[in-house]
DNA sequence: AACGTTTGGCAAAGAGGAACACAAACTCTG
DNA sequence: CAGAGTTTGTGTTCCTCTTTGCCAAACGTT
């Protein structure tokens, strides 16, 4: 069936769209940008983008400032600037051991977070809903109703983009649980809800607001138990045909490994996770965040066998990372989570192991770097998926609300 | 710097050409189509469609014919088919051990294609684009010029697309040849020549013609000596940052594996090379097409060894493909060149291994053939990279042509 | 033969960006 | 400090392309 996206051809109503969403994207990405550089940007004469800037600024998304004169000659551009009140997004994350909600705003401000510490006890899912609410509610009254964008979600598991369902999540022990569902039914709200897996959302973060902001081809990895990571294709999010694609994690890499969880061995994961890097140092697999803290200030300290241990975990960590930069050929190889941790002690062996293993022309002009958001990665990229909603087609959001307002 | 590519806004003009490209991509990939087909596919208006047609009939791009009353009630509309006379494309392959060129019509039709056998030498650039332009000469004289859209090349060695270099091609002795310029020049055409890696272009021929066709999300693995492959996302073949990706031969499947030609070690080519299947076997290494054909058939008398050997060589290939499924959750697997070949006696037990391997939301939808193009995939790959240059702006070729008319 | 259905043909309308002329706001120069 | 040169905002008109609406043509059904 030939839903309206299948659809290849375009009217002029579909010109309009797209310059709109254009301009958005831009100043919610890039933030505040003078007349003139949209023009530049986008190819559009200067009346055009007037009217569409016009549109924009009627609708409250964005305001106009005078410029101060840069010293150029000719008439300052008046900036343009997005209106974070003009539409905001709800962000949530569904963690292990904690769960936080957030208000974003449009430009990517985040307005406010809280997080909370949770058992690390399985819970079912209509008290983490439950929870999830009460943390939104007092962040829900700071916001106009009227500019609710998206709801994202940010959760530890395989999910089905389609309707979020929570195919499987082992350490919330979940298995087919309709979290976006039950999450729109309590909150009530008339937008959608969109639930993605962290590390997704991880990668999505730090390639619009971290580490890789304006770079098109990069591979995000990440992990804390388990391996995951997020790939970038010319400037999309590698999704595959059933949007279950960037399971890195689970790339062969040892086939005498152990035996990893998801039934095969010798996965990336078995060499790599939080729990490897831990029983090669000779300590406890369940140390946590701590445990890997401890490690690295040990190896900083000089201890031997920490020395040796991780410099197996970069081995490995370079081996993946070899398979996928042949595979990718990316501009950007960006580590989160307990390798944004590492990242100070194995950076030198990593690179070192990439440049022996990979093809010249492959990694060519390629860095390996840190992320840059830490804990709060996987949330802001919630955020920034619920704002796609928005993004995609500004018009759909902002002309009901201009009818609405020309009706009353 | 911006290029008129990064610009991002849309014009009516765009508008135009979108959808006449709409129109040819549909024409040519998938054959004649009725309007009323072409109309429910973009989204148009019948009128809409009316004026594009006419405007591609004008230009001797395609035709109308009555069509055929199908039973159901209503006028019935004209099948619109491509006119293989009305855009050309010359298309060249170079291999180690043949040459080829071909004339292949718009609509796909290949109107002449001619291969010689080359000895296994070493030949310098000059003495390849001199036979090449040989082979073309008599093909080129059954075409109008006028119509020759482009040239498209494809060559077993790494090539920077943007000019055609061919960085690094072992088996041709060749390192930085600048292959596009001088065929361009031998050719003394007035087109782009567009050069590529083999196994991408065999990857966009089955993509295109063969067994991938109308499937966007595909692994396509292939190789004689060295292991090479495509990956289509989302309907795009994976370029990377630099054009360099899709070196999938280079994963490290083994580190505990033999040397690799690339300097690592324990590659996925290493493991399942055309070299390494023989020598499994025990048969001459340099045994080529003919020992892997009587390997083939010495599997399917049930001989022993040759069960052992290609057991050992599916177990790898299924290795490989498993992280390549995590990793890109593919509808499709295609096999070509060496694996496609031997496809009859590893399909099983590469599966098996697969479905050992690979996570099974990754892998639920994926299914593994064989290629369907054989020893002719590349060059008709390297037709369709030359074909893109009509279907990317069917407008910017059209136009001048109707001009030029118009003022004689 | 009459009717419903689907489609092509054509003219008029509508939407949206481009082009152009002019005014405004800045820098630079003498 | 005045005037020239430059860059950009404003507003009007024009152009391109698609849509809308009406009619006729070509088919099947009753």
């Amino acid at each position: 069936m030939l839903t309206p996206r299948d659809l290849v051809g375009q009217r002029s109503e579909t010109v309009r769209r797209s310059n709109l969403s254009a301009i958005v994207r831009e100043l919610h990405l890039r933030g505040p940008r003078s007349r003139s550089e949209l023009v530049a940007r986008t190819g559009l004469t200067r009346s055009a983008i007037r009217g569409l800037i016009g549109e924009l600024s009627a609708a409250g998304l964005v305001g106009e400032t005078r410029n101060e004169p840069d010293g150029a000659p000719g008439r300052p551009s008046p900036l343009v600037h997005p209106n974070p009140g003009g539409a905001m997004v709800l962000a949530f994350e569904v963690k292990v051991d904690s769960l936080a909600a957030a208000l974003v705003g449009f430009g990517g401000r985040v307005q406010a977070l809280r997080r909370v510490d949770r058992p690390r006890a399985h819970l079912s899912l209509d008290e983490i809903v439950a929870d999830l609410v009460a943390l939104a509610v007092p962040l829900l009254r700071r916001a106009d109703p009227e500019t609710l964008v998206a709801v994202g979600v940010a959760v530890a598991g395989i999910v089905r983009r389609a309707d979020g369902l929570v195919r499987m999540a082992p350490n919330l022990g979940w298995r087919d649980e309709p979290l976006g569902l039950r999450l729109a039914e309590a909150l009530d709200v008339d937008v959608p809800v969109l639930v993605a897996n962290e590390a997704d959302l991880g990668g999505l973060a730090e390639h619009r607001r971290g580490a890789a902001a304006r770079v098109d081809d990069v591979v995000y990895v990440t992990g804390e138990v388990g391996v995951g990571g997020s790939i970038t294709v010319g400037g999309q999010a590698l999704v595959g045909s059933a949007g279950y694609a960037a399971e890195i994690g689970h790339m062969a890499v040892n086939p005498s490994g152990s035996r990893c969880g998801c039934g095969s061995s010798g996965c990336w994961e078995t060499e790599i996770g939080e729990r490897a890097i831990l029983l090669r140092a000779g300590r406890d697999p369940h140390g946590g965040r701590e445990g890997i803290d401890e490690l690295v200030a040990a190896v900083l300290a000089g201890e031997p066998a920490a020395l040796r241990a991780i410099e197996e975990v970069a081995t490995w960590l370079g081996i993946g990372l070899a398979t996928l930069v042949n595979i990718f050929n990316p501009a950007l190889v960006v580590l989160g989570g307990v390798f944004e941790r590492i990242h100070p002690v194995v950076g030198r062996t990593v690179e070192r192991t990439l440049a022996d293993r990979s093809l010249p022309a492959a990694r060519e002009l390629v860095r390996i770097v840190p992320g840059t958001l830490g804990e709060n990665g996987p949330i802001i990229g919630a955020a920034e998926l619920a704002f796609e909603e928005l993004l995609h087609d500004p018009a759909a959001r902002i002309r009901p609300r201009a009818l609405a307002a020309a009706g009353a």
